[in-house]
DNA sequence: CAGTTGTATCGACATTCGTCAATATGTAGC
DNA sequence: GCTACATATTGACGAATGTCGATACAACTG
């Protein structure tokens, strides 16, 4: 799964054609959605208080071991769809909405 | 990848937490948008004239062999993104906008 | 300092996915 | 029937992905 921060890159699918590299990079983006785990986690932190949530939750809510959730996480820091804050020893993530906004408006209909 | 239609199962991820099963299904079906290929399919088939394309143009300009592009049309038309219809020997496509809204709306914020 | 705890990285594994060549199926016209 | 063409299915392959155990790193505490 690779990276790149989400960008403003990609119009409305089904409104205009895409081009083969905008498609690529399109597809990369909903690949970030395309798991349960990494749905779940977006869910959790944007309905937690404060819309923050500690990633030390993360492993129990979620089912899955620490390296799993940390592997995740910084699949959707890495795009931009969190936002990661260290604070100790403790590293708190927030939903950055308007990068989810971007995915969802390159689904917009006519 | 597997199929099953596409319900109006989900609310909004970041407006309501998720459940697990929930997360499978929509993970689903943000796999089928998580391939450039058939993102480029929604788009030609949408973007063509009166809204429908013929299965038989999209080898080429795809790019991809004819199973490769059957195998991408059976699996967005089983999850009820694209609907078929024969006529003749040919296999025409239109996408079903609604069942994108559901993913659509799915991202949608607070 | 040592000990504890949260997090990141590494290595390995099973599974899934996209792809194509070969083949089968279907549909039309002769 | 036979031929031609569009489409579907099968089988196989390499590549990517999700997962965890083991380990390393980082930040606080005593």
């Amino acid at each position: 799964m690779s990276l790149k921060i989400i960008q403003n890159c990609c119009g409305p699918v089904l409104v205009e054609p895409i081009a083969s590299d905008e498609a690529e990079e399109l597809a990369a983006a909903f690949k970030l959605l395309a798991d349960p785990i990494r749905l779940r986690i977006l869910s959790l932190v944007a309905n937690s208080p404060g819309g923050e949530m500690c990633g030390c939750e993360l492993p129990q809510i979620t089912g899955r071991s620490q390296p799993t959730v940390s592997h995740h996480l910084s699949l959707l820091a890495e795009a931009g769809l969190l936002t990661r804050e260290q604070r100790g020893k403790w590293a708190w993530f927030k939903v950055e909405r308007e990068r989810v906004a971007v995915l969802r408006d390159a689904l917009q209909l006519s």
